[in-house]
DNA sequence: GCGTGAGTCAAACGGATGTTTTAAACTATC
DNA sequence: GATAGTTTAAAACATCCGTTTGACTCACGC
């Protein structure tokens, strides 16, 4: 085992770990039991606890970012310059969603940055400077271009709808999903919301649908395109 | 100091220190140092911190519902049983966002349920059977009768994009509001997300627009596309 | 050989945690 | 005004917390 391997089992342990049960509801014991390491090799190898947690959310923010901007400009290039909103709309809810939901480790970044917003705490400004400001802007100049009609102030509200449906629809997924069945919370939310999909990819494909048809027709009714 | 004055006093703290730091970011000696009380008192009057959880939750849940669902049965009773869609969805992003953002008790029951969804824990039994459920079943009831022509499938997509957009504008202000300023974490959400509002009442309304226009094109364009 | 420095480990540090105990103070009833 | 029941208060409970310590290993250069 080299110190490679300690350090990264330990961001690995702790990821999860804080995802699922927050900042203070995990020990540093509880994180290296899990890492198989020494608690002493937490304040080793990071300077306490806190900065073990800076790490686990700077490992994912960046990739998280890439990705879903370059699925944008690779929109953008094989359109010429000139995508449509739609394609545009649905790469964005289609690489966010599958993002979140089809691999464990990126699930489990999403809910460590909505703990965040929720509970702003010692990695806003990261989550803010990696993922969210330049995500933002950077859908907002790709969207702009495609719409120019639209005022800059609008794009941006619109923006926020669209990020509100695809995290309130990961969110969903959560927590009705079917492997979690027999779950107490699971099926309290079960009986709150309706369960549309009972596999991941009918679900994945029914959201992606329906936010894009339905920011679409949010867009043509802020243009004053009311009716269709 | 009668019993129930202490007990009001220990679940008004204990609502206050949950919603900013989390269950495990608040200790019984916080709670009853705010409260002025003995930290027995949390042992005496509940059965320990994590009822007293629970009881801050129920307190909030049932005014919050029957608050939203009286609004909306006002608009159909107003309207002789045949509210428009538009009025009942500016009804119920009116009466969420006012209640959660300007009173201090209600914004606080808000971050408490968010991050019961996240992190489902002790309360999500509470929060979906009191609150989500019927809200969501009533909403959809009464705007199901207004759109009689959208599947019921359909009524509870648009409600979860309906949600997803309150939340988030909710959170958003929470995060970026003037009077956190020179905050650190505040700072930094100022500068991921455009700031266009500096009162709360600017904000209100401009939220209200802009999330009832985008979801009745939403609908509009589901409508088109299912209708026929 | 010896020294050096990085990595790991068990143990212990002081302090904070939720809960319980014990006793005192209050309140209502007779 | 004694009594029984309810509510508060201080102190102690055992446990857990994040962090530090110091000894130990092992690879590497000299």
């Amino acid at each position: 085992m080299s110190n490679e391997s300690t350090r990264e089992k330990l961001i690995d342990a702790a990821e999860i770990l804080f995802a699922e049960k927050g900042f203070d509801g995990v020990s540093v014991r509880d994180i290296a039991g899990a890492a198989g390491a020494n608690i002493a090799a937490i304040n080793y190898h990071f300077q306490g606890k806190e900065a073990l947690y800076r790490a686990t959310l700077e490992r994912r923010l960046i990739s998280k970012r890439d990705r879903i901007l370059s699925a944008l400009e690779r929109d953008v290039a094989a359109a010429d310059g000139h995508p449509s909103p739609e394609r545009l709309i649905r790469t964005f809810v289609r690489v966010y969603l599958e993002d979140a939901l089809e691999t464990p480790e990126a699930e489990i970044a999403m809910r460590l940055i909505a703990r965040e917003i929720i509970e702003p705490q010692y990695g806003t400004e990261t989550i803010c400077g990696e993922l969210i400001g330049p995500v933002h802007r950077g859908f907002a100049g790709i969207l702009a271009r495609a719409m120019p009609d639209l005022p800059e102030r609008q794009v941006f509200m619109i923006l926020g709808s669209l990020i509100a449906q695809v995290v309130h629809f990961f969110l969903r997924w959560r927590n009705i999903r079917p492997d979690r069945e027999g779950d107490r919370n699971t099926e309290a939310f079960r009986d709150a919301f309706p369960v549309m999909s009972e596999t991941l990819e009918d679900y994945l494909e029914m959201v992606i649908d329906h936010v894009t048809e339905f920011t679409l027709g949010g867009i043509a009714a802020l243009r004053g395109e009311t009716g269709q």
